[in-house]
DNA sequence: TCTGGGGTCCTAGGACCC
DNA sequence: TCTGGGGTCCTAGGACCC
């Protein structure tokens, strides 16, 4: 059997750590520049909140409800997120984490009756100790635990843990499941399964294996068969990312060329170091720039270059240099871009790096220069040695507004709130 | 006026091989 | 006029996830 825990309205739930004042109000947490809803309490969901909703189109709503807005504040996320996972990883032999509030694990060591009550205490032990409430759903399956754990979050009396074990459980709990809810149907399944009349997880299930592979092809025929309670997903993560990303929104379209570089080599040491952070290295680097595709009032350009790199890196000077000569190239002026990447793909192991037998570069030299830097940074915070080409000018080009401190990250914003 | 960010997997089609 | 068949690899784009 597999359990499937899910932190509640995760982003809401950690800023609601901190501020236990916020308790039973409305709260939002917001994407980059404070543009869209990403997380709701329940509150907030009950006034009709809907996800991905972007913020200018409910500011009415929220200034009259008075509802909480927080912009999003990752390296609290993701701490937060380590301490749910180190508790839930101690409980099991075999543990997967899915994302940043979800995790597979195994609990085929307690015995199958003593299953719920040992899960239901993991809720309240992470509850207490780390203030975030989660749930968790049993079965056979992926797919299955994943249904199990929404009906355990709907409703208050399953205690925050539901099991599908017997076929009538699995039968009763796909008969109210809405098709489009199923983890790996999405918007165009969803409108697929709809045209023949499919609107249940179990409508779904009980139609035959070639209906499903004809209509969604391998996925969902993965999908129909984890409903049945077969176990066919292998979520197993690979030990490195395939491809590394960092990308923005402006708060305000950019053109001047000067500010956009110096983003993208932002961008790029941005995922530099996730490259040495799981001892990679990348062959090729992937620059984009575009227009905002919301306005009609302009014409759309849309500016990208992959560049393959003679000898695979993780060089912060080397791969920024690439990443701004591709810019140059692609550059044009009096556009007005909106949103900016950089992705390095082609990622290989550090020790698999294959050497160039005309390179003229000291790699050796360049690795001990690029673990100092990094040491340093691991020292007195973040940035606190940049390259010329990532230095900031004054001018602000993201909004966040509503930031909560790093309560549980930097010292700094501790004794800011303890002043406070 | 204002609309997020970071991933993976699958498939179809083209290029290329013999 | 008539011009094969089968295989692999790579890439771009779509769909999906949180």
């Amino acid at each position: 059997m597999y359990a499937l825990a899910d932190c509640n309205n995760f982003f809401v739930s950690c800023e609601r750590v901190f501020r236990p004042d916020l308790e039973g109000r409305p709260v939002v947490v917001l994407s980059g520049n404070d543009g869209c809803v990403v997380s709701r309490s329940n509150e907030a969901k009950a006034l009709g909140i809907k996800m991905g909703v972007p913020l200018y189109q409910i500011q009415g709503l929220v200034d009259k409800e008075g509802v909480v807005c927080f912009s999003s504040n990752f390296s609290l996320y993701g701490d937060l997120s380590d301490r749910v996972m180190s508790m839930i990883r101690r409980h099991t032999s075999r543990f997967e984490q899915y994302s940043i509030d979800e995790c597979f694990f195994n609990i085929d060591h307690i015995p199958a009756e003593e299953q719920k009550r040992y899960c239901e205490q993991l809720v309240k032990d992470i509850r207490r100790g780390v203030g975030i409430p989660i749930s968790i759903g049993i079965a056979s399956s992926k797919t299955l635990a994943k249904v199990a754990s929404k009906y355990a979050k709907k409703y208050a009396g399953y205690h925050g843990v539901c099991e599908i074990r017997t076929e009538e459980q699995r039968q009763k709990a796909l008969a109210g499941f809405e098709i489009g809810d199923v983890w790996g149907i999405g918007r165009k399944a969803k409108a697929k399964l709809a045209a023949a009349g499919i609107t249940t997880a179990l409508q779904f299930a009980e139609r035959p294996a070639t209906f499903a592979q004809g209509l969604l092809h391998k996925p969902g025929l993965m999908t129909w068969q984890e409903l049945g309670g077969q176990d066919v997903i292998d979520i197993t993560q690979l030990p490195m990312k395939q491809s590394i990303t960092t990308s923005r929104t402006f708060a305000t379209a950019i053109s001047e060329q000067t500010l956009l570089e110096e983003q993208i080599a932002n961008f790029c040491a941005h995922c530099a170091r996730q490259l040495r952070l799981q001892q990679s290295a990348a062959q090729q680097i992937y620059v984009y720039a575009h227009t905002s595709a919301f306005r009609t009032d302009i014409e759309q350009h849309y500016l990208s270059e992959l560049v393959t790199l003679p000898v695979a890196t993780s060089n912060n000077q080397e791969l920024i240099s690439y990443a701004l000569g591709a810019f140059r190239r692609a550059y044009r002026p009096g556009v007005l871009y909106k949103k900016a990447g950089v992705v390095l793909l082609k990622i290989i192991k550090e020790t698999d790096v294959m050497p160039d037998l005309f390179d003229t570069q000291d790699r050796e030299k360049d690795k001990r220069l690029q673990r100092a830097l990094d040491h340093i940074d691991d020292r007195h915070g973040k940035r606190s040695v940049i390259l010329g080409s990532q230095l900031s000018s004054s001018q602000q080009v993201y909004k966040t507004e509503h930031k909560s401190p790093l309560y549980t990250t930097d010292i700094r914003d501790v004794i800011t709130l303890k002043a406070e």
